[in-house]
DNA sequence: TAAAATACTTAACATTGTTCAATGAACTTT
DNA sequence: AAAGTTCATTGAACAATGTTAAGTATTTTA
């Protein structure tokens, strides 16, 4: 009677190892190194196999970065410790960036390639309990609401800088500006790209800067440009 | 002897047939839409044809966004009405902004998609007096260098805020994030894109007022906000 | 008029994602 | 224990992609 319950097992357990297999490429190569064909050879299977845990190459990869991004909401989770909402926002940017930088491949396929509109994540029930709730840039969304009302509601903006949506996503272009910048020109020889984690964090602390009712220093305190 | 002339004329115009068709289905239906085979159909030739103009597809849609990014420069060009540098910088990036809004295919080609090494730009030398000189992409960057400098030269940013190549970047990124991040996610329903130009110029504004030794409010006077 | 160059076509090749009938082993039922 | 069922996997194909090599007219040159 339990074997229902190996079985399943056993299905996670190729469908982990197809995950493995296909990350360790895509990780190496990028993602136009990431074919069937290739994850099927690494793990000794046929192409077709893949199609019996993933309904498609795109599932595949979202699957594969839906687990590795849960990294994301670590990088940007222990951000309690900091009491100043203005500090909050601007530390969970250069964490965002920094996680960015360290996965590049991954930050590529999360927030720089379109999806169809059918591409919502729905994992199998099994392991549904170890995934986070809801799409991972979407929770990173919604945290980054949160940080931005909270800065507003304490009255640290300019008047001009309270709308909560439009300061979001003017946060969250500021952090991916600079990073998806340099994952697509870092290595274009005629700009001299060359430390974007500087750029990221000027870029950051300047626009911070500039929305704040009176400045702080805290962009130099912490000394984000050493 | 005048036969040799008109050949080429009558090549550069097949040239141009295949240029317009494909520039056509880019415009309507994107990057994933424009293959040889469409192309081909469209100007009813074979697609082996596009080869014996074309190197490359890849050199194909180069020639293709490489003539229409006259346009950026255009857009970027008549700042010279514009006395200050600062605002210079800051007309510039909202130029820049509505240019990309406005041509999002040809945005993402450019900027948000890595090139090989080898694809730098050698159209054929009839029409090479045509093209504007270099990559328009680096002819951007080399432009905005020059207004960076300006306003450095000029005193008027913070003393964080003195490497041209540094502050280069990060104004490009903060272009480049509102736009990018719109062009990838505006349509996603969980975070309510509404206006990516309101986003920009915010983005764009903030960040200049958080590098400037005084400020100028010229972000609110200009408008920006409407 | 013969030779050469040019523009294009025809027909293929390799690589991609994807599907579907068949297989065979493990499990369940009788 | 035998028969039936489920299910993971395979084998073989299909369609679409970019690309190429050989062939074919047509036009230019000698």
């Amino acid at each position: 009677m339990g074997s229902i319950e190996r079985r399943a097992r056993e299905r996670n357990q190729t469908r982990d190892l197809i995950l493995t297999a296909a990350r360790d490429i895509f990780i190496k190569e990028g993602c136009d190194a990431l074919t069937m064909r290739r994850v099927a050879d690494a793990i000794e299977y046929t192409p077709a196999a893949i199609y019996a845990h993933f309904k498609d190459k795109l599932h595949m990869m979202i699957a594969l970065c839906d687990s590795d991004f849960g990294l994301l909401r670590d990088a940007m989770g222990d951000l309690d410790s900091i009491t100043d909402p203005v500090q909050r926002l601007r530390v969970s940017g250069h964490a965002y960036v920094d996680f960015a930088l360290l996965h590049p491949h991954h930050y590529r396929f999360m927030f720089m390639t379109p999806w169809p509109e059918e591409a919502s994540i729905e994992p199998p029930p099994e392991i549904k309990k170890e995934i986070k709730k809801g799409n991972p840039d979407q929770d990173a969304y919604a945290f980054l609401t949160l940080l931005v009302r909270d800065c507003i509601a304490q009255g640290r903006f300019k008047p001009e800088y309270t709308d909560v949506d439009l300061v979001t996503q003017t946060c969250w272009a500021a952090a991916h500006g600079a990073v998806s910048l340099y994952i697509t020109h870092g290595n274009d020889p005629w700009c001299n790209f060359t430390n974007p984690t500087k750029v990221a964090r000027m870029l950051i602390n300047s626009q911070l800067d500039g929305m704040l009712l009176q400045p702080d220093n805290a962009g130099s305190a912490y000394g984000e440009f050493a």
